[in-house]
RNA sequence: GGCGACGUGGCCAAGUGGUAAGGCAGAGGCCUGCAAAGCCUUUACCCCCGGUUCGAAUCCGGGCGUCGCCUCCA
């Protein structure tokens, strides 16, 4: 049973999807105004993960994410730059999409753009209005704070509270607040200003509230109610106290039985923002960050903690990953070189070894999405099965139980999509090797074929010879020139064995 | 001021009543011509003070500290 920490009730739950087998699940994009920074990605990767997690687990899942691509700051930007919002947006889009899937985040079934749904906005703010939650003014419309009972359950707070709250901190911004029948609501649909990008609606030119598109698009794509809502923890107050009292009004039912907000992301244990200059953009991280470190660095915090970015936390999380990538290289390696021998060691005992792994990671991860001991899982199962297996070569009869542990830890890292096969295969198959590995061997190990592998097995040979007969000037020399070629060398009781890494 | 989260070894971080996972870094050892990789061993008065309990990192109260939200924010 999966269990999830549900923020409306503040407390971890049983999971039940609404229809059996299938879950919907809604994750607030981000507004396009400029490229996407490591906070946007690590919320991201925090669902796409939860989203991979249900699917393994059995789950179809329709993952819906939304692109906001109307907005003040488009605009703003817009103006700065003396071009249209719709050309901002557009660029911005495109750049969401390419940074997440650089990231290695899967694509959402269905990314709908505000732009592209406004009559879907439209029909709703109508509902709105006529079911007396929402009224017109000058071409505004609000919504109607108190006409919904449940608002502020989601975020914890009291209207009352709230309201004298909200005029001290808007005592000194008189004049816009007078449309408004109280200091809470909020617009819904706002009237167009010159030159802002409007769209023709009953109440005039204008164009929609932040909220209201993505009730408007959950709605329309997945019907209500459905599972999962998920965004920001930032996000809590007010989009979605907001975006839950526009939909519930509306439809008279429940808008999302399951709300999941991901932690925030620091930079020194200080939120990131444009104005303490600690701002990184994800395309930034990315040219010198490997996509699977960086997802690894997230998995190594649960999703609802603050996660505190550092160069150090990359550098643990790349050796970390290595660990993992190593050991599935040598059992690939052992499974390469399985002899007809003698077992050298309890088989039985590794197979249950294995269903065990499994179950523990499911454990961990069932209970709210915890990577991070399901993290120590996989390392718990790599450190035992590298005490089986280091040094040996397997029998032949004993290959499926070792492959199936390795295809376990690759198929557990996939979960969290992380390839950790690699493209290289620790056996060689000469595959991707570098032309001048020819040109070496014919120098060093007075090879005469052109074929890059078997000028390896060529290099290889003539080194194991060299050792034997302890020319180390010569083993030198092979070994220098292959990792001059980015060529990796391991020794091990069985010999040597080579890989690419060019 | 209001609401909320958190405080675990050098660093990161699981653990929500039964005596401290895991990772990184460090130290020692094995293996090794060198190197790399791998393996073994080793590192904790769980922020402080009270309370409940046979027993608390874990529950309750108080204190200190950090962070977030309350205004656009993933």
């Amino acid at each position: 049973m999966i269990r999830l920490y549900n923020t409306k009730t503040r407390n971890k739950v049983d999971f039940q999807s609404l229809e059996r087998g299938k879950v919907g699940m809604y994750v607030c994009g981000p507004t396009v105004y400029n490229y996407i920074h490591i906070g946007n990605a690590r919320t991201f990767m925090s669902f796409d993960i939860v989203r991979r997690y249900l699917t393994w687990r059995g789950f179809a899942v329709t993952f819906v994410q939304n692109v906001t691509d109307v907005d003040d700051k488009i605009i703003n930007k817009a103006n700065e730059e003396g071009r249209s919002a719709a050309e901002v947006a557009a660029e911005y889009t495109e750049a969401f999409i390419a940074d997440m899937r650089a990231a290695g985040v899967m694509d959402p079934d269905i990314r709908p753009k505000a732009t592209e749904e406004i009559p879907e906005m439209i029909k709703l703010i109508e509902e709105l209005i006529e079911s007396g939650h929402a009224y017109a003014v000058e071409g505004d419309v609000y919504f109607s704070v108190r006409s919904y009972k449940a608002y502020g359950e989601l975020s914890g707070r009291k209207v009352d509270e709230m309201e004298s709250g909200h005029r001290e901190l808007c005592a000194d911004g008189a004049g816009l607040e007078d449309r408004k029948r109280d200091p809470l609501d909020f617009a819904v649909w706002k009237a167009a200003k010159p030159g802002e990008p409007s769209w023709t609606s009953p109440w005039g030119e204008g164009r929609p509230g932040w909220h209201i598109e993505c009730s408007a698009m959950s709605r329309k794509y997945l019907g209500l109610p459905f599972d999962i809502h998920g965004g920001g923890a930032d996000l809590v107050f007010p989009h979605h106290e907001n975006e839950r009292a526009q939909s519930e009004a509306a439809c008279g039912c429940t808008f999302a039985n399951y709300w999941m907000h991901g932690g925030m992301l620091q930079i020194n244990s200080e939120k990131m923002s444009k104005s303490l200059g600690n701002f990184k953009l994800l395309r930034d991280v990315l040219k010198t960050v490997d996509p699977a470190v960086l997802r690894f660095l997230m998995l190594q915090t649960h999703y609802r903690s603050p996660l505190d970015f550092s160069e150090e936390r990359l550098a643990e999380a790349d050796s970390a990953l290595g660990r993992i990538k190593n050991a599935v290289k040598n059992l690939d390696w052992l499974i390469g070189n399985a002899v007809d021998a003698p077992s050298p060691f309890d088989t039985r005992a590794l197979m249950n070894r294995t269903r065990e792994a499994k179950m523990a990671f499911i454990l961990a991860m069932d209970d709210d999405f915890n990577t991070c001991k399901a993290l120590g899982e996989i390392f718990d199962f790599i450190v035992e099965l590298n005490t089986q297996t280091t040094g040996k070569t397997i029998a032949l009869s004993d290959v499926p139980p070792v492959r199936d542990a390795r295809e376990l830890i690759v198929e557990l890292m996939g979960v969290f999509g992380i390839d950790v096969a690699g493209s290289d295969d620790a056996c060689g198959t000469g595959e991707g090797y570098p032309a001048e590995v020819v040109a070496l061997a014919a120098d060093i190990a007075g090879y005469t074929g052109s074929d890059t592998s078997e000028a390896v097995d060529a290099l290889l040979t003539a080194r194991a010879d060299a050792r034997a007969s302890k020319d180390w000037a010569r083993a030198d020399a092979v070994r220098d020139g292959l990792c001059g070629l980015s060529f990796v060398i391991e020794d091990t009781p069985q010999g040597a064995r080579v890989t690419y890494e060019g």
